[in-house]
RNA sequence: GGGGGCGUAGCUCAGUUGGUUAGAGUGUCGGCCUGUCACGCCGAAGGUCGCGGGUUCGAGCCCCGUCGCUCCCGCCA
């Protein structure tokens, strides 16, 4: 017989009945009945009960197991009595009689119980990590993980792509999130970075001819951590096709994205992959207010500037200003307290406020209430209800700043909270949508120069031969120009970016000096993959699913790392290994590094 | 870097207007119990109220500072 095991804890039916087996797992649960001890036995693949009389030779072991020892336990397999089978365990209709026990690893009491399904502090599931991974929730969407990674590499070398390793030692690049580096033994005061993404090895590997390449990629990026944003490091299917457009891409993508939602998603509805809506990030900004909507909120904004302009309209606070309209169906009958808590908000996110009508029927005709009602003519009201599309009994609030972008966000801010406590939200949906056309620049205000907007190696949607000799100084034309730069959206969460790369050295030299970057310093910094796309590239684009976010979806989670398997806490420290940590003198020494400790 | 929430027994939590010896459930330990599957019954142990300072006759509670976890803003090509 096996040392350990015979049959896993997850196996055993009433065929079994008669044969002696051996089980190794977890004591999940212990009952005592004095006379009679009942174990829950259980490992990766389930739970068997084991019981022991204790005239049994082993009883006195058995009997001094806790919850969580390792033990070995062997015997007949014997159908359970009548009326004490457990129909919620799919051992349930038999159990263990318990003939042999050996202890494999005792256990101390538990700073986190893995039976039962409490929830406890993240800082004690982070430092007993191994105690929460035990527990249903956290295994169940780890296998889940790993059940959809394993997914996407079969759908993608379906497709005719191939997964190359890319470097993880490498060089810091200029732009984008700050880096982790790692210092130089053999070169003093010099510093590998760890990649953001493979963004230049991929196109490196498309300039080396190998035309579709995929990776399941590690990426490393020093920011600081949201519910949806590991601090320090994620993943990425990351992807890259040669000699191919904008909807080649997509038409790549979409199928392995809806296919694995599909797969994975206990089936709610999932938009078929043609059928992704292809949204310009202008009238995303527009009609949701974020360049990732959620699109089961039914919620569109509208922009009503115009209407608060006309003469008829004596709202001042509104005049000269982008004033964005967030249709609430249904809550006209709200009381006050529900509009003054929204206003509230609004101020807590550094708006003004957050004015709102309320429209109600009296004797047939749509009547509009509340504080700023009586500034509008009944034209100017027609004139709302008409561009919001709202009727009796639903209100209208309004997002307004001399800003555009502000007004936009606070609006789409204020769509999302309302959809949420309206019940709008369907949450048997996964919605995806593109969205397209993105901006290359933005103006950096702080700076006051302009900046990549996103990436800085898509290609602008631009005359090639016109965009060569643009005036870095017409902001006009820069700041209105598109780049073939897409993202992923799905229920609210970015998923994905991509683009259609640059792989034109003098467009790239260009695109970076409009950014600032002087020639020579573009040169310098991006030699390895100028020098490349001097010696033959081919066309390219790709994109880069995060799969942390994926699995958050499918899994049904807000929160990363409920689908991590050693999450870092959101201030970036690794609990249960005790990272970071200092470096020794000896370390130091070798790396040629000294610390100077910031002055308090 | 900034703002909000939380921090009381191993764990989950309660704790009134600042007032006697800080409680409950669960776990642990001991006793009883031969059919439970959140087993049941009896008993016991278990507290730096995150930490430091202050106000007060008196602080878990009020004030200041600080640390940790978390959510958000900044940041995230």
């Amino acid at each position: 017989m096996h040392a350990y095991r015979t049959h896993t804890c997850g196996q055993l039916r009433k065929a079994d009945v008669g044969a002696t087996v051996r089980l190794s797992g977890w004591v999940n649960r212990r009952r005592d009945h004095g006379g009679l001890i009942f174990i829950d036995l259980r490992d990766h693949y389930g739970i068997t009960q084991c019981v022991i009389e204790p005239d049994a030779a082993a009883f006195a072991k058995v009997d001094a197991a806790r919850s969580e020892w390792v033990l070995t336990l062997t015997g007949k397999v014997v159908a359970r009595l009548e009326g004490t089978a457990n129909a919620d365990l799919p051992t349930g209709e038999v159990e263990l009689r318990i003939e042999d026990c050996v202890v494999q690893g005792q256990a101390q009491e538990l700073p986190l119980p893995v039976f039962g399904d409490h929830d406890y502090p993240e800082e004690t599931r982070l430092t007993y990590r191994f105690l929460d991974l035990r527990r249903e929730r956290l295994h169940k969407n780890i296998m889940l993980r790993a059940n959809i990674v394993t997914s996407l590499r079969r759908r993608m070398i379906a497709q005719g792509f191939t997964e190359f390793q890319t470097p993880i030692l490498t060089a810091s690049s200029p732009e984008g999130a700050r880096d982790f580096l790692v210092p130089s033994r053999r070169y003093p005061g010099q510093f590998y970075a760890l990649p953001q993404a493979p963004q230049q090895f991929k196109q490196l590997i498309m300039v080396a001819g190998f035309d579709r390449y995929f990776q399941i990629a590690p990426c490393f990026r020093d920011e600081d951590g949201r519910a949806d944003r590991s601090p320090g490091e994620f993943y990425q299917l990351d992807l890259e096709m040669s000699f191919v457009t904008q909807d080649d891409v997509f038409a790549a993508v979409a199928p392995v994205l809806a296919g694995v939602f599909e797969e994975f998603g206990e089936g709610k509805k999932v938009t078929a992959p043609g059928a992704f809506p292809r949204i310009p990030y202008a009238e995303a900004m527009l009609k949701y207010g974020s360049d990732k909507p959620d699109l089961r909120n039914p919620i569109e904004i509208v922009d009503v500037s115009a209407i608060f302009d006309r003469e008829d309209v004596a709202f001042k606070a509104f005049k000269n200003k982008t004033v964005r309209a967030i249709p609430a169906p249904g809550a006209g009958p709200q009381p006050r307290s529900f509009f003054d808590k929204l206003n509230e908000w609004a101020r807590g996110e550094g708006a003004a406020g957050l004015g709102y009508i309320q429209f109600e029927e009296e004797s047939g005709n749509i009547v509009a209430k509340g504080p700023i009602a009586k500034f509008l003519s009944p034209d100017a009201i027609d004139a709302l209800t008409a561009k919001a599309g709202v009727k009796a009994g639903d209100a209208l609030f309004f997002s307004a700043d001399a800003k555009t972008d502000r007004a936009a966000a606070i609006a789409g801010a204020a769509r999302t909270r309302l959809g949420r406590e309206l019940g709008l939200i369907a949450d048997d949906e996964y919605k995806f949508c593109w969205i397209v056309d993105f901006p290359m620049y933005e103006w950096n205000e702080d700076d006051k120069k302009i900046d990549f907007s996103h990436n800085p190696f898509s290609m602008p949607q631009f005359d090639r031969e016109k965009f060569l000799v643009l005036d870095p100084n017409d902001n006009d034309t820069i700041l209105g120009m598109k780049a073939y730069q897409y993202d992923i959206v799905c229920n609210g969460y970015e998923l994905s970016s991509g683009a259609i790369r640059n792989h034109d050295p003098d467009v790239m030299l260009k695109a970076f000096e409009i950014a600032g970057y002087a020639r020579a310093e573009t040169e310098e910094k991006f030699k390895g993959m100028i020098n490349a796309f001097r010696h033959g590239a081919p066309p390219h684009g790709g994109t880069a699913p995060g799969i942390d976010r994926i699995v958050m979806l499918l899994a049904g989670e807000e929160n990363l790392r409920e689908v991590t398997m050693f999450p870092m806490t959101q201030s970036a420290q690794d609990l249960l290994m005790n990272a970071p940590s200092p470096a020794n003198a000896k370390q130091l020494k070798e790396l040629h590094l000294r610390v100077v400790y910031p002055e308090k």
